[in-house]
DNA sequence: GTTGACCTTCCAGTTACTGGAATGCCTTCT
DNA sequence: AGAAGGCATTCCAGTAACTGGAAGGTCAAC
């Protein structure tokens, strides 16, 4: 398979693709003429790094997971560890946000939004005392 | 104030602080010896983006935000609107979240985690059809 | 006068791509 | 046979927002 159709398979720009044999996750023949040649394994792995990174998981992640799934020795503790470990970034992530975004509405709410210039939004980031927790 | 002490007010590493000079947030005077030297007020636009920054705002956004803060002639609906704006990206990246949280949550919940190779949270990595929404 | 803490600049690396330029190959149409 | 169009290739540079480190200058204290 070219560079083209796989990308087309598993729903990923040729350039990631690229990107992703440069660093290692892939590793595709190439033809006489120099065309990358993907067989069926390596599409594979294609569609699986896609699902993974879509699902948040960094490239590393992907690289221990896509090791995790050629090994047929594994043991699916080290794979629910990756992915516990990876929720409980995703866990502080969203309540890192969810701090900051009901600060802003509060902000929001008390701001007139008109055409003057007063504005406690304004107020309330210069009056920072160093950074709030 | 040297950058040390200004670093200490605002929460900001020195490191940082230089940076945002070198990208026209800042414009600190310089001593003889050639040491910048942070006047009162350019220690609180530092304050005022290490809030902003602590808040999820870019540092285009806080470069936006320091220019209304900085014009008496602002209008309270113009910062209002920098805001909301910021609010609606952090809500759609807390909605990617928890839609990931979500489906890694249930994939743990049906992996025994043991020592055998079985594991359905590979499975459903490898069975993606291309990148699922 | 020599530590040690502070400051300076500059260069490189991080994450995960993305865009673009210059060039080559393959197929099809005329 | 030649030209056009759509593929493919490599390499270089840029993104966001820093962070680390090297090599060196300055300042206050002992």
């Amino acid at each position: 398979m070219n560079i083209g159709e796989v990308a087309e398979a598993c729903g990923l720009p040729a350039k990631t693709i690229r990107y992703y044999e440069e660093i290692g996750l892939v590793a595709p023949d190439r033809k006489a003429n120099g065309y990358r040649d993907f067989p069926e394994a390596e599409g594979h792995k294609l569609a699986f790094v896609a699902r993974a990174r879509s699902l948040g998981f960094s490239i590393e992640d992907c690289r221990a997971l896509l090791a995790l799934y050629d090994d047929p020795h594994r043991a699916s503790s080290d794979v629910r560890e990756i992915v516990r470990s990876h929720v409980r970034g995703i866990d502080r992530k969203i309540a890192d946000l969810q701090g900051m975004r009901d600060t802003l509405n509060h902000l929001v709410e008390r701001c007139q939004g008109d055409e003057r210039p007063e504005c406690p939004i304004l107020d309330d980031l210069a009056s920072a005392p160093g950074i709030r927790r």
